[in-house]
DNA sequence: GAATCCTGGATTGTTGACAATAATCTGTAT
DNA sequence: ATACAGATTATTGTCAACAATCCAGGATTC
């Protein structure tokens, strides 16, 4: 989503941005060997910015670059993925136990309104994993913020979130559980409006736990080979 | 120290590495606004690279950006650090936990080197508290790339140990307490030779923790505002 | 006297051209 | 036919000039 507050906005950031949801949306395949001069045709811009963007990228994990032998999106394995959701497990259980206390109770009645319309969303539309996926992040999202941990939410926002959320756009019914998710958001919120920073970790660690042990499933299953 | 391996060496790199000493050692103080062209002679650069090192260090963190606006170091306040180690307990609790279920015998082996390293510096140069903490990142730097989660050990090495650093320097006898880490230390290798994970990673949040408490008393006695 | 607007200067963002490097293609020899 | 070596080509890395934007100082107005 393009912001619209900031208005001194350079080519480098327009840059970064679109390729950041280029490789997310899955529209650069990964171990796809990219030219920068095709890259500035396809995004309108020059060589210089896109450089720099392209440091940005490759500074974050997101793709790779061998000096005079160009870029490609980098590609990560099955494993690599369970070891996201390994990081994500502790530093999600932090961010949980920070927010229940130091969220303001705005906040917290925030994230029940958050709830309150994912479950809407689930019911109007059954099944429809996306909207799951979505509502997700904004859950996750505003824990992270409410952490009032800078650094914290910047690593969980910055890095984690745009790598995990590629490749949810390829296995896309990845969480694929939404009731269940639903369940034990509810239980973690309920945690934090207690100021039970233990609870909300221990929930959190459990809730991030079950979401990789369920894609790690339906990747065996279902032979997803990313 | 600039690298004797990698011939490949751009000079977008170099400077990446330049300007990331400077601001670790302190040669570029928080705070202080500097100019392109002013770091362009400083580091015999251009802008072209310099631009790019730039938003590479921005974007991890090390200084901020305003566009038209210039770029300034950043600077973080003692809460800051104290939340720094709250991300690292649990990071490296993680670490030492998969580092015992996955090290070889042979970086076990060197693990103990470099405890027993550890000992005779501290005893050659006592009191020194800067060997310590050469030798204190040089055992967190093991095991985070034992740990074999490639993303993990990027985010501690590439990220937040900077950021310490950019402290330890500042008020340098950080840890000041060498017998006791090395005492701790020596326990979660041991930990970790015995395979056993989920005690590693109790002993390491431990530890962390502990210097994070030990920092904090400092400042709060020492009245040291960074 | 204080605050605001405007203009000059300096700094950043951007562009296009140039140089250096690696990948590829072709030709020859085994 | 295959492997190796050389040259070519295309791509990346680098540079210097141009344009856009912000900051500071001074004048003006309330």
């Amino acid at each position: 989503m393009p912001e619209v507050i900031s208005q001194p906005y350079t080519r480098a950031d327009e840059a970064f941005d679109c390729l950041q949801t280029a490789i997310v949306k899955g529209d650069l395949s990964p171990g796809e060997k990219i030219g920068e001069v095709e890259l500035c045709a396809r995004f309108n811009l020059t060589r210089g910015p896109l450089r720099e963007a392209l440091g940005r990228l490759e500074s974050r994990g997101l793709l790779v670059r061998r000096p005079h032998a160009g870029v490609k999106v980098v590609s990560v394995s099955t494993e690599e993925l369970m070891e996201l959701y390994r990081i994500r497990e502790v530093m999600e259980g932090l961010a949980a136990r920070q927010a229940a206390e130091r969220m303001t109770d705005a906040e917290i009645a925030g994230l029940y309104a958050t709830l309150d319309s994912h479950e809407t969303m689930i019911e109007q539309a059954q099944g429809q994993a996306y909207y799951q996926a979505e509502g997700d992040y904004d859950f996750h999202h505003r824990i992270a913020t409410g952490s009032r941990n800078t650094k914290l939410a910047q690593m969980l926002l910055g890095d984690l979130y745009y790598m995990v959320r590629m490749y949810r756009y390829r296995l896309s019914t990845a969480s694929g559980r939404p009731h269940m998710a639903l369940g034990e958001h509810r239980r973690i919120v309920e945690a934090i409006a207690q100021r039970d920073g233990e609870l909300a970790e221990f929930l959190m660690k459990r809730h991030i736990n079950a979401a990789r042990q369920n894609i790690e499933r339906k990747i065996q299953e279902g032979g997803l080979t990313i």
